[in-house]
DNA sequence: CTTCTGCGTAAGGCATAACTTACGGTAAGT
DNA sequence: ACTTACCGTAAGTTATGCCTTACGCAGAAG
């Protein structure tokens, strides 16, 4: 049931709230932190729950790593949705 | 916004499998409680949440208290995925 | 009227999740 | 080469969520 890390994963505001935030575009961690009330590390960690549950992607370059939104947990979880 | 209790009512795998349950056919607290490994004060609990997130219903019958899915809740979260 | 059934709520314990600071490692800049 | 920037991880604290038992109330049953 991949479905269940989406649910997990997207039920904390914060995650919600990054998540929402690479919708306009990938960004670095740095960049998604300064936008957030919760420190870099936290950001860090949140983003290593959406990447595990498929909703993000890194791509590194160089120095930074870019994260951008994965559509595969959306899609799992949409295909959850249409079993009811 | 809605679907943020959607969201946390279904992070919880005791909540989902109370929701698939109905997913079959309206039952009561009771009947609810017999499939499920926890108390039956526990799932009272999960299903006044699934009632605020809007993904369940109740219609007191007498004595008992019959519960069944509620669309609502699953159209609010249909609709924040619309939007990725 | 008394008893039983079905259920919600309160209170408290306990596990987990989310946050912080501290640290280390790699790439970029000077 | 040294310093700075960017980021992940570890360790510890605090908050939150889920569970239990205990209790009380309304309807059904006798």
């Amino acid at each position: 049931m991949p479905y269940a890390e989406v649910f997990t994963a997207l039920a904390d505001p914060t995650r919600r709230h990054l998540f929402e935030a690479l919708r306009e575009q990938p960004m670095t961690v740095g960049e998604l932190a300064t936008n957030q009330p919760v420190s870099r590390p936290a950001v860090s960690q949140h983003l290593k729950v959406l990447e595990s549950a498929n909703l993000v992607s890194v791509e590194p370059q160089g120095n930074r790593r870019l994260y951008s939104i994965k559509r595969d947990g959306l899609d799992e979880l949409k295909q959850y949705l249409e079993s009811f």
